[in-house]
DNA sequence: TGGGTAAATGACCATGCGGTCATTCAAGTA
DNA sequence: TACTTGAATGACCGCATGGTCATTTACCCA
């Protein structure tokens, strides 16, 4: 059982966390500094480092945690969805509310030097395994032959990449679109793309 | 015609942007520092602030004369494609090709902050017309009944978030293909969402 | 060649910020 | 209530770094 020490530890940790997300998001990396932390968390900038080692410390707990968070409900609303089609309107869907909801985490992701060398490969990890999963289901839906048979992997990523970029584009301002809209014209687009050549003017 | 000082203000300050461009795409905007900036020039720091007024103003300056050289060449090389598929093929090569190029600035890109404020809508605008060319190319084709009428903006956008994708994992690391076969994979797929739906298993 | 001007220099300053630690505070206990 | 213990505090330190400016260097012209 839980000692009130871990209780009161843990407590702390996510309160540090949560004010992080809020500074970093609206300063990035190296322009988010520990007193703004500090105060955002009612917190003497000392307490901080009671709980963590340094500032970096700060960032990686943040990002994992936040990363960790997001793919497992990709991963779980992925296999949640029986057909392909399904699987990658949920795919795409699960993306843009979750960007949608954590505007903060994705400004920070947005927003984070490649070089302070974590970020990136944590961000590849975080994402990939989504993808790969949707390349899988596009894998078995080519060898039932529901569609053609490109590279499964790089149409998965191609997928990913146009939601990020809705995303993006989201994130940037304005768009009318509902979320559902936003993903049906990603899956509309790349579910054209894969649908068999039947395509043939014969007779 | 040019005085002898406005030619060596010009030599000297293209010189502390190409310094400036190695260090910032090394170390990022925060991290990269002024006095490296002029080592790397072969210069005094006292220097550089004799042809910029702060880092952010060569920060600024640099951008602003990448992206100006990146976007006429794209939007010169659409232009110079007929079809809609060489245009296509053109924007993602000629971006595929500038990355290769210029890893330096796309790692700054990849790189820098948003809430620098300039990046961003910079980035936006270097990108957003070439995006349109394509687009109205896309409208231009739909209109002759070449391909289908999904919104010709958005699918213009589509071709841009995935060979930004396919830029970003080949800067990250390993792949096997030619640029050709990059640009040929987004080109097919975007050609098969869009070609007609001559599909119609009738006799 | 000498003198005058502009460019270049780099020691120096001011500031900002990550991290520390002597001190204070508060909760539990007898 | 008095004492103990460890959590919380924030003044402080040191360093990194953007920017300045008095001094030096280089160039040009008479």
């Amino acid at each position: 059982m839980k000692t009130k020490n871990q209780i009161v530890t843990e407590f702390r940790r996510h309160a540090i966390l949560d004010a992080a997300r809020k500074v970093f998001a609206r300063k990035g990396f190296s322009q988010g500094i520990v007193d703004d932390i500090a105060t955002e968390a009612g917190l003497a900038k000392g307490t901080i480092y009671l709980y963590f080692r340094s500032k970096k410390d700060i960032y990686k707990a943040l990002l994992h945690h936040d990363m960790e968070a997001l793919k497992a409900n990709a991963l779980e609303r992925i296999a949640g969805a029986v057909t392909l089609r399904e699987k990658m309107a949920a795919f795409a869907l699960v993306r843009l509310e979750n960007a949608e909801a954590n505007r903060e985490i994705f400004r920070i992701m947005d927003t984070q030097p490649a070089n302070l060398s974590f970020t990136r490969s944590q961000y590849r990890d975080w994402l990939q395994e989504p993808v790969l999963q949707l390349a899988a289901a596009i894998e078995d839906a080519q060898r039932r032959g529901e569609v053609t048979a490109v590279p499964a992997e790089k149409a998965a990523w191609a997928v990913s990449d146009m939601v990020r970029g809705a995303i993006q584009r989201r994130l940037l301002g304005q768009t009318e679109l509902t979320l559902d809209q936003e993903a049906e014209f990603v899956v509309d687009l790349i579910w054209a793309a894969l649908r068999p050549h039947t395509t043939r003017e014969n007779a």
